[in-house]
DNA sequence: AACGCGGGGAT
DNA sequence: ATCCCAGCGTT
């Protein structure tokens, strides 16, 4: 370890001493508490975690209770805090540690990386905070104090560059501390090292920082921004049923991979362009919405257009233009298709756009004849 | 390597 | 209202 490296370790230690936040999870030395709060704390802030961190313990106060409980009630102690497939996965983790290591968050770090959840952050973070292991627990707060102290122009969005940091703060552990040492290095970052505007002149490892002497402490780390949504014009045919099928919608059943797997919605197509500057007319539309119709097997006709809709994805944005179509027989359905009616929306999952569409146009329906 | 997964704070 | 945050599993 150089001069400088040396300096940012004991530095930081003797920071970390005196500014540490008093956390639920950081009184006393509970494995399972560590775990549990490093799940909630992912993509999760502090001030927000506390509060469920406080009643997922009272409810599942070990592993084996967490393991013993039932998935409704854990997902229900989730509940407000998003990216549910974490309380999935942290129970069906805590079955494992049932079964597999008599209930006690086993002190090894192959084993623990293994467990559904956890991965090379969470695993560095449990073996470091909890047993004292010298690993490293790279996340965002740590890649960002590590590019600027050290001045790297790694791209933190690409994957290897958590593995290159993570062998910078390996290197940085003094012996003994991985604990302390780890969970200072993330404090800084959550406390000093912000994102947008850091204390430096707070920084006690300001003195040898050198993306600050290089005055780069705002360009740092550099991270590419995800490139945006590509547009994707649209059309969708909302037919109408006929007959016994009066006043329903006609739905599909999306493939089993893929975007939006298994959820349903309208039939749509993905616009083909129709000129050069790629524009598309109201009749080449509609042709589009025939030709759609055709090819999927179902006998309607577009009559009109209805309205237009957005949905962004983190790489497509739909531009989504909906034709009001209408059944022309009561056809039998090809397969993965549904008639719905208002009351039994509830029954099939939409993904937040079509559930706006539908629902917009059973009530508009229901105000026709309501006069 | 690209993509999907929620909610909250900052601006 | 819009931008930004960011670890893990799946494909």
């Amino acid at each position: 370890m150089d001069e400088q490296q040396a300096f940012f370790s004991r530095e930081l230690l003797r920071w970390y001493h005196e500014n540490r936040r008093d956390l639920p999870w950081r009184r006393g030395h509970n494995p399972y508490y560590t775990w549990v709060s490093e799940i909630m704390l992912q993509q999760t802030r502090v001030d927000t975690v506390i509060p469920y961190f406080e009643r997922f313990i009272s409810k599942f106060p070990t592993a084996t209770a967490l393991a013993d409980a039932k998935e409704e009630d854990v997902l229900k102690a989730w509940e407000g805090l998003g990216y549910y497939s974490r309380a999935r996965n942290l129970q069906a983790a805590a079955r494992e540690v049932k079964e597999r290591y008599a209930g006690e968050v086993p002190d090894d770090v192959a084993a623990v990386s293994s467990l559904k959840g956890i991965g090379p952050y969470t695993a560095g973070a449990i073996m470091s905070i909890a047993f004292n292991r010298n690993e490293p627990a790279v996340d965002g707060n740590v890649m960002r104090v590590l590019s600027r102290f050290f001045r790297l122009h790694d791209d933190i969005a690409k994957p290897s560059t958590r593995v290159k940091i993570e062998k910078v703060a390996r290197a940085l552990i003094p012996d003994g501390h991985a604990s302390h040492f780890n969970q200072a290095l993330m404090e800084l970052g959550a406390l000093t090292c912000t994102p947008k505007s850091p204390s430096c002149l707070l920084c006690p490892v300001m003195e040898h920082c050198e993306g600050r002497l290089a005055g780069e402490e705002l360009l740092l780390p550099i991270k590419t921004k995800a490139k945006p949504p590509k547009p994707e014009v649209r059309f969708a045919a909302l037919v109408e049923g006929m007959g016994r099928h009066e006043g329903q919608l006609l739905i599909r059943k999306r493939p089993d991979t893929g975007l939006l797997a298994r959820m349903w919605e309208l039939p749509h197509v993905l616009a083909q362009k129709q000129t050069s500057k790629g524009s598309t007319t109201q009749e080449a539309a509609m042709d589009q919405v025939r030709e759609l119709l055709f090819q999927e097997g179902i006998h309607a006709e577009p009559v009109e257009a209805y309205c237009d809709a957005e949905h962004t994805f983190s790489h497509i944005q739909w531009q989504m233009r909906v034709y009001r179509c209408k059944a022309l027989s009561e056809m039998a359905l090809p397969p993965g298709y549904a008639y719905i009616e208002r009351e039994h929306m509830a029954e099939y999952a939409f993904p937040n756009l079509f559930v706006k569409l539908i629902q917009g146009y059973f009530e508009e329906q229901q105000s026709v004849r309501n006069g």
